[in-house]
DNA sequence: GCCACGCCTTGATATTCATCAAACACTTCA
DNA sequence: TGAAGTGTTTGATGAATATCAAGGCGTGGC
């Protein structure tokens, strides 16, 4: 059985307003903007989940932990992603800024009880990503070998973060392990395998060129 | 890496009328039932998302396949749970019956576009336990032994199925190893382990008694 | 510039679970 | 009642991945 070493968040986030600021991006988000360092928590499991976040510049990992403290990341969140919607009315994980990150926080009623059908519907297409991303990472857990889980991390990080080759990760392997289910050796030794095949070329451990994205999208299965 | 024998279903299912009938529980769903025999398709991956189901009697599994075969079930869904809301405007999912079914079919759209309060905030519950039940999932696909995932099987279903200590189980083994990453006989020797252990017992394979339903929680961690 | 710390990689070994193979039970149908 | 078929269990073996253990690289502080 594989353990993750929990990581205690420095110092919990205290909602403290900078600015009223309008939503930069596709979402409405009337809120305040938040700075976070990282490993910062932006919100523990259990706390009431009143407020909802977009995230600006950084990004944020979502993740629950089974007694023993094998973690499992749920989702990262990069610039221009909405989370902390919730189906009840508690938290059901941990949110952590994996660097240094800035969010615009919201409050949750605001959007919810809001009839005008413009931001439900909003609020809609942004849990239902949610639940789509959910089953598709459900999909690579149960059936996906360590070699599609990474190669399909990476096609899928390249493409969230504006299809590009060159990618500039904002997590650590362990990060990445916790994400797909495997250990933090297995996901080293998997991308050096990559590498030494010709499918991508590491440039820091942050950074990976990828030199055959169609190549390393049909790996996936 | 493990295979799925993929289990074509029968004969597509033609949504024919029955009869009008109001909503036997919880959720309103006014709309047709259907009835379905065992692998017959309620729906399949990339058709057009119009209708919503709900269970009245028997069982269905919404699955995804992989190029190669390979088959990650989503959930299941029993008696009283409304299944079939989709992300998107297409079935991301194949959904077929388990046993003999019978369901009630709604159009989406009766649903979704009404703005009247008390029917969409159903709806949003339901896309909601959805997506609360598929991170439930990648948790235990990404993070527990196989011998945790089918004890959480039986701890789930048995909850689902009215906080029963017998189960009668409306899926296959196949089916089972499908929803939790694993294979048949893995499947079947934690079962026989668990039943050598003493915490349950098995009466034909369809019928499980759970002996230690509380060391059978105590063991999903 | 050097040291120290954290993160990452690599190697050796262990474990879990998959695969292959066969026998066994339950069901259906003759 | 018996035979065939499907689904399940059990056994033997192998492969994938976890675990344990060092060593290396990069980065930040002094």
């Amino acid at each position: 059985m594989q353990m993750s070493p929990m990581v205690t968040a420095p110092r919990p986030y205290v909602p403290t307003a900078t600015m009223r600021t309008p939503a930069p991006e596709a979402i409405r988000l009337i809120g305040v903007t938040v700075h976070l360092s990282r490993d910062q928590e932006v919100f523990g499991e259990g706390e009431p989940a009143d407020q909802v976040f977009k995230v600006v510049r950084g990004a944020v990992r979502c993740f629950r932990v089974l007694s023993d403290g094998r973690r499992q990341i749920c989702d990262f969140y990069l610039p221009g992603d909405v989370f902390g919607i919730e189906p009840g009315q508690d938290r059901r994980t941990t949110a952590e800024a994996l660097t240094d990150t800035v969010l615009v926080a919201a409050r949750r009623s605001t959007v919810v009880e809001d009839e005008d059908s413009g931001t439900a519907r909003r609020l809609w297409a942004l849990a239902m990503a949610d639940l789509q991303r959910s089953q598709d990472h459900a999909l690579t857990l149960g059936r996906r070998s360590a070699n599609e889980r990474v190669a399909s991390f990476l096609v899928d990080m390249a493409a969230r973060l504006g299809d590009v080759d060159n990618l500039e990760l904002p997590m650590t392997r362990q990060d990445i392990a916790d994400y797909l289910g495997l250990t933090i050796e297995t996901v080293s030794r998997t991308l050096t395998h990559l590498q030494v095949s010709g499918l991508i070329k590491l440039a820091g451990c942050r950074s990976i060129h990828l030199r055959k994205p169609r190549a390393l999208a049909e790996l996936c299965a």
